[in-house]
RNA sequence: GAGGGUGUAGCUCAGAGGCAGAGCACAAGGUUGUGGCCCUUGGGGUCGCGGGUUCAAGUCCCGUCACCCUCCCCA
């Protein structure tokens, strides 16, 4: 029987890695001008990690966790996100000891057990940014700039959306007054969102059935309930981005599905890719730090989807020219394999042909490699330009190395 | 957890009771060392799997598995 990859999983080659890899070396390039560090975080955790952090009632501590025992009887989980690990190992690390505040990034697969669709997968990866220690809404502004930055360097159209939650408390108080209100007219809503009165009462708030859309008209607003100074601070981001020239769109339905979100929530949404469309988001969570046992610690953070930024990135990432070298007999080879070697040292990018057959075989495989030139080693070498069909036959192997090197520096 | 769709060559798919097909890809040649375009030739198949109906089943029936998509939820 053939052997499958597992549901959910995929392998990711040729065109999809490179741009795998262009998003996240561009991410990196970002995030680093902005003075944040990397933290390379482990992939299974402590499940109680994320039962505290994400949230017990969450879809994803409920069903969506890969969890297994390992063979000291620990309980653990693949993550399933990056931000509880990230601020585990601030805590664990005792990072607040060492500085003021701390920015770090990270990259990697997070894994859900859901049913699999277009732009999701059980393993996914994500690239995520956390800012401990910071109260300022500058922060948010920043982190936000960032991600738009990250965006616009891919050539990405998104929407951004913000929204703050306010505090844990008025949070809290404002849930309750809701689904007392929704409970009143239960009748009129959809099916679906009978159950989100228990569930995830907010996300009723969202509903696109009509029939809900009208009951809810009336419904308690969050914003009636937030603090003075979780308005103020509200109020500064905006202004920030305004000055940034960030258009955003204020929401106020939009929630994260994490319970750890405060204050600020933000997401940067694509009308492109269907119902997947939220390619980044983030916000606030003031209380996770010290919640999960560390000191009290704001702090904020993001995370985007590297596939789902990898289905809207139209433009192909930029390749390095390819020369081929084919030794026309087989007396050629050795000084063939170290002609190659020189090319690399060089930093050229360099296919020594390992193709058999007739040189019109060879042509066609060092053609469909994608070759910008092609060197033929016989008596004399011999450059030829694949797109123009030139050929020039050199005296010595360094003058044709000297010519190569010009060319491919001048057009790249 | 609920709903829909698709499984035939390496890939994309046509075939709807009667010889297993096309395009692309791969290989050789047309061109006496030279790619792309064109032409010729060639290799390739458990028609997802199991059963049933029939003289005869990719094709009809039953079952099953896999994948894709949608909802819920999320990156």
């Amino acid at each position: 029987m053939e052997i499958k990859k597992v549901r959910g999983f995929q392998d990711i080659y040729g065109k999809e890695a490179k741009k795998y890899r262009y998003i996240v070396d561009t991410a990196r390039n970002i995030f680093e001008n902005y003075n944040f560090e990397e933290i390379i975080l482990p992939y299974i955790e402590d499940i109680s990690l994320f039962i505290r952090s994400v949230g017990e009632a969450t879809d994803i501590v409920q069903k969506e966790m890969y969890t297994f025992e390992d063979k000291g009887g620990r309980k653990v989980a693949l993550r399933p996100e990056g931000t509880a690990s990230a601020v585990r190992a601030f805590i664990e690390n005792k990072l607040y000891t060492k500085g003021s505040y701390h920015k770090l990034f990270y990259e990697g697969a997070m894994f859900r057990y859901e049913r699999p669709q277009a732009g999701r997968y059980r393993q996914f990866h994500q690239i995520g940014a956390e800012i401990f220690g910071v109260e300022t809404p500058l922060a948010d502004a920043e982190l936000i700039k960032m991600v738009k930055d990250l965006l616009d360097r891919l050539s990405i159209n998104a929407r951004l959306e913000i929204n703050t939650l306010g505090d844990f408390e008025s949070r809290k108080r404002y849930i309750q007054t809701l689904k007392e209100y929704l409970n009143k007219t239960k009748e009129n809503l959809c099916d679906v969102c009978k159950t989100r009165i228990d569930t995830n009462p907010l996300r009723v708030l969202d509903c696109k059935v009509k029939a809900c859309k009208q009951s809810i008209k009336d419904a308690p607003k969050l914003i009636d309930f937030l603090p003075e100074e979780s308005l103020k601070r509200y109020q500064r981001l905006k202004e920030y981005l305004k000055e940034l020239k960030i258009e955003f769109v204020e929401n106020p339905r939009l929630v994260r599905g994490l319970d750890y979100y405060t204050d600020t929530v933000f997401e940067f949404v694509s009308d492109e890719i269907g119902a997947q469309g939220t390619i980044a988001a983030g916000g606030r969570y003031d209380n996770l730090v010290e919640q999960l046992g560390g000191p009290p610690t704001p702090a904020l953070g993001f995370a985007a989807g590297i596939e789902r930024l990898m289905i809207l990135l139209k433009q192909t990432p930029p390749e390095k020219q390819l020369t081929v070298i084919i030794p026309m007999i087989q007396e050629f080879e050795p000084q063939a394999l170290k002609l190659a070697s020189l090319l690399r040292k060089k930093d050229l990018r360099t296919e020594l042909l390992l193709k058999t057959g007739s040189l019109k075989s060879k042509m066609k495989t060092a053609n469909k490699l994608g070759a910008k030139y092609v060197i033929f080693l016989h008596e004399k070498p011999e450059l030829k330009d694949m797109e123009t069909g030139e050929q020039e036959i050199f005296q010595t192997e360094e003058d044709l190395v000297d010519v190569l090197l010009k060319r491919t520096t001048q057009t790249s």
